[in-house]
DNA sequence: CATGAATGAGTGTTCATTCAT
DNA sequence: GATGAATGAACACTCATTCAT
């Protein structure tokens, strides 16, 4: 089997990222094995490592994958130049996400990586990234609201970016460990906080 | 009489479980080996079996023991019956101890439980149990406060105490990976919620 | 099995080089695996680590211990301080000794040895040692033999002992590829240089 | 007619061992994979089995080149009949020819055969030939120089003829093991030798 | 002809667990 | 009780070899 499509290439390497991504979530980095990835993909073991490093080459990517498809999903409502209400809706309909079943795995994958984050640096690098992008895109347009009186000025913007991250970080948690939570009732008292605050 | 105290015991077992402890915070629990946790202890390896049924039960152990002084922590200034705003100076006083380098450690380890949480059931216990049982505590404590019109009271209680709960995650996950960030935005951040919703 | 005896450590050690060096005499190094080593010594693979931090550690050990018992294959027969002569019959008698079928298996080890060398410096400084010692122990004798005129002068003593050293090598090498060459003639020729050049 | 010339056919496969001796004085055999050679070589590891049946058929044509070619340093030099004075310039010579830097990767590489030898009969066959062709060549030259008494009657000429192998062979290691070693002071040595043997 | 993707057995190594002493 | 030597299954990863294209 020669020289292949620059396509099918990008599709393995997705269908592979796929296999582990769903190995991972069912039983966390450490107890999924390469040879439970190949069997998953339903490919070798060797060819494994046609498409990653190493197995951390493969977590990372996975992690990376991952942060990208939440930034996505906040991009999709959230288009620039936006307004605090827009921002607030989107985020609203990120935290109501967490309660689709279908998300269940990405969210178990989630935690793993916040776990497996403390340990590889290129992890947490990535981690990282999903804090700090959000506090650079926002922190501007949350310090104008203030100036113009449309949300409490003694909040610090980073302080408050960072908590409204904790609070979707913190759903996912307790989403990843009770999926029935009412999720509803969650994301109502997250809308009472944000009506207090502006 | 056996020829070791059970006092001696205890404080034995108390010995693996910290030296456990640290070298799970430093390398997280799959690769740490028993090995390490001997060398850490300075006994022997097979003597910690004699202590855990296995590596598992040493996990579940430790777990069990750091949401217990989680709960303590609170406990400690919070007692019962309370006020809400001896529970929310309470709940403030949490958020601010992570801030301290000597909970690194701790903090560390927590994230690596919440993930272990996912797999292990015992663990998993343990962890709802820490967000079950603050719940089963204060949900009377809001209610009565919303009927009092002390508090908002469109915001569910439950999902008020989840989200209060998220934001203390949420900080001790941002960090873990990020020791040197702004604790005191975000613990001003918080009380300008807590001043909002009342 | 708790706490053994030092001696049986060193014991169980050699034990294990033993069967290594069988292998690897036979197979070479790259073509036996460490389950070969361990079915050969009836240990467990696991156990060779803890003699061993790796197959290299073992490769150097046994390459260390054949330099060592060269070297005392010489010492035992040329003590100092000695006469030119008493060197030369004990240099004999080593030739002579790659004659004796027994010794087939650890010149085989030998030439193996060599080649590893090239490639691992621990294994290299310790081959060198094998130039290097027999240079800096003979070149006095003989340059001292040069000036009673007892030796050709014009022989530069470095490059002669170099050479005798190659005679040895060279019927190692030989030996382990035609186990059946006629020694005896080698060595009567050995003899006719050593007698021609005194 | 095939479509790739007989020409074509040979120099590619010349390109392959080059190549392969490239990677394998670098690195070993063993630690040289197909795919190592095929990169060095800028060709397909498939197209590697289309020349060559196995690895082990190639570090054999390695080897027999490798003895071919040495076989022909010294039949450039000394052409029959002839006389043993130009023998031993010759010989002389090879000797000088292993201080040359453009040598050091060939002088590794015959390390290599001489241990893969021992366990590969094909190349075993190739190493005693570069032994034994030798010894079939001046047998009769040096008996006869003996009767003529140009030459120690007492040393057997096959043992001689190994001896002087074995000087070439020792220097090679040597080299190897060493390249800055002192070789004009061996060859000199070397020639106070064959000196006093006439 | 030539490619290089694909295979899968095999490697060195680790480590939870046991148990003779 | 306590030790730590011993086990051996499992793991991440490599690579000679094949063969569909």
């Amino acid at each position: 089997m020669p020289k292949v499509s620059e396509e099918h290439l990008r599709a393995r390497r997705q269908e592979i990222l796929d296999a582990a991504a769903r190995c991972f979530a069912r039983a966390g980095f450490h107890r999924t094995s390469i040879q439970d990835i190949a069997a998953e993909s339903g490919l070798s073991p060797g060819l494994v490592y046609r498409y990653f490093a190493d197995k951390d080459d493969m977590v990372a990517a996975i992690a990376a994958q991952w942060q990208e498809r939440r930034a996505e999903q906040l991009r999709t409502d959230v288009r620039a130049p936006v307004a605090l209400g827009d921002v607030a809706s989107g985020y609203l309909g990120l935290l109501r996400s967490l309660a689709d079943p279908a998300e269940r795995e990405r969210v178990r994958l989630g935690v793993q990586i916040w776990a497996e984050a403390l340990r590889a640096p290129r992890i947490q690098a990535v981690a990282r990234e999903g804090v700090d992008a959000p506090r650079a895109a926002l922190t501007g347009l949350i310090r104008a609201a203030q100036e113009r009186g449309e949300l409490r000025a003694a909040a610090p913007p980073d302080g408050l970016i960072r908590v409204f991250i904790a609070i979707y970080q913190g759903l996912a948690l307790q989403t990843a460990w009770d999926a029935d939570l009412d999720h509803d009732a969650y994301v109502r008292a997250v809308e009472v906080i944000l009506d207090a605050l502006t």
